[in-house]
RNA sequence: GGCGUGGUGGCAGAGUGGUCAUGCAGCGGCCUGCAAAGCCGUGUACGCCGGUUCGAUUCCGACCCACGCCUCCA
């Protein structure tokens, strides 16, 4: 029985799917700007195994992640770049596909843009302005009445009388209110527009997600997604257009993803500790990435310390140690593993504890390996691949993966060829029982990040 | 000021009213020419103070500390 922190209620609820078995998921994506974050990272794994997890139930899910791509910073940094909207906005929507690729991701089914919603977005502010939830103000946006609409603050737990807008930021002199937000834009003299009832403009972006959530998913749907830090306001205005516009419950469970820290230190551009997935996967490999994002729940903070990618890259070389030499054979789960695994993962996505019955295995499998009867590794071997697929992980060869190795040892640069070649002068020291010279061929490997492992059928080696 | 989250062994990180997390690191053993890998064994961990209980890290209350949101942000 899968739960579901609902932040809307506070609590972890049983999943019960509106229209079963469909299941209709989105999750707010990216403004498509600049490259993807280490926390866009995060946002984008945590509701990648959430929509593994449900397919892997049987459920047929529709995953919508949405990519805004008009918005002030768009604009901006196309004007700093001297470069069109468009390029830019395609430039980096490529940009974030490649990161997704490189981490294993699933292709969501649909992927909105802002831009090819403008129809939509107009009639749902042109509804609210009828309904008396919006008002066209003295400087030509339209924006909404936060007051009128009676939920406000039911998912963020705010009150509105206890909100300091302004507090922090200059308040817009035409807004009637300090919390009233934008849902339509008016155009300055060469800003991108699209025309409207109120002239010429572009959406806010809160109007966006309400409009691109509810054509792909209809009126109500199961599952909202997005990172904690969208949970105010974004989310609470979402509602408030979707559900004053339209009379609708509009989302049965919202899921907030925590933070990525940096150092403990909260990720900023003005700390300069902002790691792009790029960046990253320059020095660590996608898979352990992916790994230690998985390895803490995904509603908590966690904390990016090159320290952690280390530890989570020793994790995996210990199943993929286990793998090792097991051959590959179509096959189900074992049973009994199967629902250890499923009783983590039906407890609001516990990836930590799913990770532990992975390792558990992987000691079975060593154990079995090590005494067993051969053909007995392969259930346990397949089992592993089969639950780590459905957290996207473990689907590498295991020769591929150490021959891979790490990005420092792929930096030292010593071929296959140059390896295989340094075992077999070793390997003839040894016959010799000459200590000295197979110990110095071995540490100068070492030195290079190859570790060897003497077995009863030969010397294997692996990167580090 | 309002709202919220969390403090678990050397590190990371789950979880539970009374027998096990898991991984890394450490220690001892087996194996090995020596290693590596693996296996076996090994740690009086649960912020502080009270309360409930036969028993609390786990429930309740106060406190301390850290962090987040209240502004664009995954």
């Amino acid at each position: 029985m899968l739960k579901i922190h609902n932040s809307l209620t506070g609590t972890k609820e049983e999943f019960r799917p509106l229209n079963p078995p469909h299941v209709g998921m989105y999750v707010c994506g990216i403004t498509v700007y600049d490259y993807c974050h280490i926390g866009h990272a995060r946002m984008l794994v945590a509701f990648d195994v959430v929509a593994r997890y449900l397919r892997s139930l049987g459920y047929e899910l529709t995953y919508v992640r949405n990519i805004t791509d008009i918005d002030d910073k768009i604009i901006r940094r196309a004007a700093e770049n001297g470069e069109p909207i468009d390029a830019l906005t395609a430039r980096f929507i490529a940009a974030m596909d490649e990161d997704c690729a490189a981490l294993n991701m699933l292709k969501p089914d649909r992927e909105p843009r802002a831009t090819q919603h403008l129809d939509g977005i107009v009639r749902m502010v042109e509804q609210l302005v009828k309904k008396g939830y919006a008002y066209v103000a003295d400087n030509g946006d339209v924006l909404y009445a936060v007051r009128r609409f009676e939920g406000y603050g039911k998912l963020s737990g705010k009150d509105v009388d206890d909100l300091r807008a302004g507090a922090r930021v200059e308040v817009d002199e035409s807004k009637r209110d300090p919390l009233d937000f934008v849902l339509w834009k008016k155009a300055k003299p060469g800003e991108p527009a699209w025309d409207s009832p109120w002239g010429p403009g572009r959406p806010g972006w809160h109007i966006e997600c309400s409009v691109m959530s509810t054509a792909e998913l209809g009126e109500y749907f199961d599952l909202h997604g997005g990172g904690l830090d969208l949970k105010f306001p974004h989310h609470e205005n979402e509602i408030a257009q979707t559900c004053a516009a339209l009379d609708t419950p509009f989302v049965k469970t919202w899921m907030h993803n925590g933070f990525v820290r940096m150092d403990d230190e909260k990720m900023s551009k003005s700390l300069g500790n902002f790691f792009t997935i790029r960046e990253v996967l320059k020095v660590h490999d996608p898979e352990v990435v992916r790994y230690f994002l998985i390895a803490s729940q995904y509603r908590g903070p966690i904390n990016y310390t090159n320290d952690n990618l280390v530890q989570a890259r020793a994790a995996l070389d210990r199943i993929y140690t286990a793998l090792r030499g097991v051959p590959v054979v179509p096959g189900e789960p074992q049973p009994d593993a199967l629902a250890r695994f499923r009783e983590a993962m039906d407890d609001d996505f516990n990836t930590p504890e799913a990770l532990a019955v992975l390792q558990s295995l992987a000691r079975e499998l060593n154990a079995v390996k090590a005494r067993g009867p051969a053909a007995d590794a392969i259930p346990i071997a397949t089992t592993i691949r089969q639950l780590g697929s459905v957290l996207g992980i473990l689907q590498t060869d295991p020769e591929a993966w150490f021959k891979r190795g790490g990005a420092k040892t792929q930096a030292a640069g010593l071929s296959d060829a140059r390896i295989e070649t340094l075992i077999a002068a070793r390997n003839a020291a040894r016959a010799a029982k000459n200590w000295k010279e197979s110990d110095r061929l071995r540490d100068e490997l070492a030195a290079a990040g190859v570790i060897l492992e003497d077995g009863a059928s030969g010397t294997t080696w692996r990167r580090k």
